[in-house]
DNA sequence: TATGAATGAGCCTTCATTCAT
DNA sequence: GATGAATGAAGGCTCATTCAT
């Protein structure tokens, strides 16, 4: 009886959410966290900001939800990258894997490498970024021990950093980077201990 | 009649600025450019609002003249470490000097990394920080061109983002970071093409 | 082809009107008119946002039609109390009265009472609550005039503004008002001119 | 050197502060608290909003404030008024004095009654009115018990009621309420046990 | 040179109300 | 009769900036 079945309400939700969050990923990126409005978002969606507030528990939720979203699509990923393989071969699927995420999620990244020094911003995103740090670095650091690295926790610290280098410099610039054969040439460093 | 001779107040002036300026610096980097106020700077300048508008041309104009003041300071860091020696040995003193920067003015590169990904404020740097960054990948680039590395554009790029990376990863937590080892083995790396 | 019946659909009317009104003015008694949310009172009665708005012309429609029923309702009770008998004993059983409503209809005069300064809300509600009062008023004048007491027209005022005044403080904090005392008190005083 | 003195300065503030709080007061007593927006008393102010909140601690602070001040005033008045006199005469008195001080303050009254039914609001204020209506009943208490009325508790009750009925009724319509007589008829009323 | 009172645009958020996938 | 997605005006508050009873 009802001019709306329970299913279009579901579908209308969906769409809804969905653009709200890909605007805000979208101009969280550009702008950053705080030079983004909330009214800018609901804009960038094309709906108002009163429905943005009935998907979304404010910005910083915002925030929030588009990092839980990002981290667990970025962490399946990795999950499957990191199947089986020789301990060797491991290091570069990783390395490969790492850059194609960042290929596929470039805004994400953007915007939580925007975030990562903003101590305000990040308290509202609790551990959620600093543990993901630390666990990649872990993940790094086994690999690297058992490819026969030397002192794999420096080594572990230098790949990182490597990583997070490069994506940030293709971040700011991703049509002039040369990203592969940057990535090319990281993965043959890589190859051997 | 007055009381002050020019000279008294030309130092006056420079004492004054140079509080603001540290004050901008420290707040900013502590709190991000957009996580702190004008009012706070001054506060903690120990300045009234109006006095730091005397001398800086407003909160971007703040940022703009930090970024200008520490560019000016790292590019003579460079100079100097620049000078002479062989071309293998130029690119340890240049790693060298960039980590030596680095721990000095830690609080500037925060602040820099921090705003980095928000075109909004990079917009009132103009392209300052874009030359600049091109600029050190520039000389990288010779460097290795000259200590005969292959492929002197890939490896400059890969040497920048781990500098950076380094740099960033440090800074986040500077008191755990194990920067001195991956000093050293950067400059092992970079020591042979 | 309709499963319900005119009827039916006359009590279902009157059902959700009814769990409407009550929720409201449950709401609106607990957490004041501007206190009190819409969506809430939808919440409270069970009922959609949607259908509120079927029975009911808006938020101060509700706070009118809330009015106009506890109006009409304690009309009612005072006419029944008003029937008969002597007009010294006419005053004792309009007390009596008005303390047997404002224990059954407690919260509406909370809401009432916390309304009552509010010009913008009381707008909404017309000359209604005005109107009431002045009625009060003079029919206590009246009763006070027949039962020989001088001045009844300030003498009127007093008792109304006693019984006022004892009704708010007793809505503040009915669980340790002395209630009964205070009715027999005024009761006694009003019995002789 | 300034182009304002430090005196020039706190006049300055004392001023705006005034219209500030008068204002508020005004408005407040008007539209009730929820009734009225920050920007409201701003304009009423003849001040921007901005300043508004260099001299008041959010809007609720601004009602604190307003009670702070009243209370302190009121209580000034009461202690004046109780100075001496005989135990009956000290009844009177404190009626006198009430009505006096209702006459001087009606606006702020209006305010405290508009905000007495409000637990919202009321939680912003803190114990504050609660604690000072207890009191006012407590030495009400008292003076009738010395004065020699039997039960001063229930009695007690009873004129507080009608005190703050009457002040109540006078408040909603200043221009035509009996004041005067009303008074008198208290007054005379509460002479004798 | 140095002060701080004053401004007002803009921010995040709530909420009464409408209307149709 | 009944739903809830969607709207947008308005609210409290902050803050960069100006300017002088």
């Amino acid at each position: 009886m009802s001019p709306r079945s329970p299913a279009d309400n579901a579908r209308l939700r969906e769409e809804s959410r969905a653009r709200i969050m890909t605007a805000a990923l979208e101009r969280f990126g550009r702008d950053g966290y705080d030079g983004t409005s909330v009214r800018a978002i609901a804009e960038t969606a094309g709906v108002s900001v009163g429905l943005l507030y009935n998907y979304v528990d404010g910005k910083d939720g915002l925030l929030r939800a588009l990092f839980e979203a990002s981290m667990a699509d970025v962490r399946a990923s990795f999950a499957e990258a990191d199947a089986a393989g020789a301990p060797a071969e491991r290091v570069e699927r990783l390395v490969r894997a790492s850059f194609a995420i960042l290929r596929q999620r470039q805004t994400f990244w953007r915007l939580s490498y925007g975030v990562r020094m903003q101590e305000g911003v990040l308290a509202s995103l609790g551990d959620r970024v600093l543990a993901w740090t630390d666990e990649i670095r872990h993940v790094l650091e086994g690999y690297l021990r058992d490819a026969g690295f030397p002192e794999p926790e420096i080594e572990a610290a230098l790949l990182f950093a490597l990583i997070d280098g490069v994506s940030q410099h293709y971040v700011l610039d991703p049509a002039r980077y040369p990203l592969d054969d940057v990535i090319e040439r990281i993965v043959a460093r890589y190859r051997h201990p």
